[in-house]
DNA sequence: GGGGAGAGATGCCGC
DNA sequence: GCGGCATTTCTCCCC
């Protein structure tokens, strides 16, 4: 166990990433209170003072503190504790240690940011480059503006040049996307002084409710697919291949 | 290099919670593609199949696999590729590795689940136990009712008799909370074919534009504090300890 | 910094 | 399993 906490120790002190692994009793005071009864655990500590804990299993930490956290060793008889406090938010864990099974270090250099596609902004791109997946005859007038009403993600004028809002959902959409929707319409009939605006719900698929709330506020919904442009260019790609 | 690879591979074969640092580049195909140029990070795989990708800073992974992913290691001249497979959700990801700094895997023993206090319930709790908190001569109908409209967090009568539903955010209400409680008051007045339905937002602030939609249909704001159990005994033994 | 909305959201509970 | 919603949500973007 000395040589552990030396190590997690050295790793504090020079701000390396660090982890470890422990028998440990976690509490929190922040936002709000939780406790943890002893049990073995995965903690990290990185470089801008964020602290994971993490159980055997699951996606997400059972514990953590945001970046700009002090982490501090104390003894405190039988045991060591890792005091992290994060003095701004007067956010505190306290990590009761009564064994560590390993603790590394370590500097990790990493300037690269993740690329992502196929989220709701590809999509609502998508819809605005082509509006006419949605239906025949619409043309685009702008695509994620940001109104004093909030945030709609494409708008359009259909064929008989009525005003069209156009929410998208990457998956199913609910009820919270239709209550967006109508929130949209509303507020752009009001500001424009117009009768007739159309609100659509873009998603790949809906919920019973949901439709039901559609059809109670008059709008409607399109079934369409986010997406995918490297599987596309995958597709296209293997086809060209064919001939 | 090697010893450390071997580490990895025992670990996975025995589906021991596994822990590394490497120089690697990432790519991900599943519910979106994302790809993660050449960086030092650092990388969990759990007991359960969980894996996670973590750089030096910031609170969340850069990717991650969810709980079921099958991990190999894979020799691809001139590198050793970490390949996670999803079959179930058709998810992978690629990690690419040039070199191994530390790796560690552990058995990691935990039946304990995390308990917390502070959360929307409790809030929705101390309101339903103590409504006067809201206003005078409020009484408590029902909490966290399940409805085919919603959730709807409290319930109650007030002293004229008119049915009062309480919307409870922890912290600043936003505009999707009026909208929330918008729907349940149209529905219980459809549903209950009563005109007279009250809406109340309880939390401890609310954006302007909230304030605004509230007041447009008639609902209103209740500044109040989501409750800290073990806070407010702090304070109770405190003042105990005075006399 | 506040406000609004998405997230490869995840997790929880109820039907 | 779906549905509705909270999350110690977090993160991003825009005003």
């Amino acid at each position: 166990m000395e040589s552990k906490l030396l190590t997690i120790k050295a790793g504090l002190a020079s701000k390396h990433t660090i982890a470890f692994s422990a028998d440990c009793e976690i509490s929190y005071v922040g936002r709000a209170e939780t406790t943890l009864g002893r049990g073995e655990r995965l903690v990290i500590v990185k470089q801008d003072g964020t602290v994971l804990v993490h159980q055997p299993d699951g996606n997400h930490p059972v514990n953590y503190m945001k970046a700009g956290t002090e982490c501090t060793l104390e003894f405190s008889s039988p045991s060591w504790i890792l005091r992290c406090a994060h003095i701004a938010d007067g956010d505190e864990m306290l990590i009761t240690m009564f064994n560590i099974h390993f603790a590394e270090t370590v500097k990790l250099n990493d300037g690269q940011k993740v690329q992502l596609t196929g989220n709701e902004r590809d999509m609502s791109d998508m819809i605005y480059a082509n509006p006419s997946l949605i239906e025949p005859g619409l043309s685009p007038v702008s695509k994620e503006e940001q109104t004093k009403y909030g945030f709609i993600d494409v708008l359009c004028y259909d064929k008989d040049n009525a005003l069209v809002i156009v929410e998208c959902k990457r998956f199913k959409a609910d009820l919270s996307a239709v209550t967006q929707l109508r929130r949209y319409v509303e507020k752009i009939k009001e500001s424009k002084g117009i009768d007739k605006v159309r609100g659509i719900v873009a998603a790949p698929s809906i919920t019973e409710n949901a439709k039901l709330m559609l059809k109670d506020w008059g709008f409607s919904f399109v079934s369409i697919e986010p997406p995918k442009f490297r599987e596309r260019l995958r597709k296209e790609q293997s086809r060209l291949s064919d001939f």
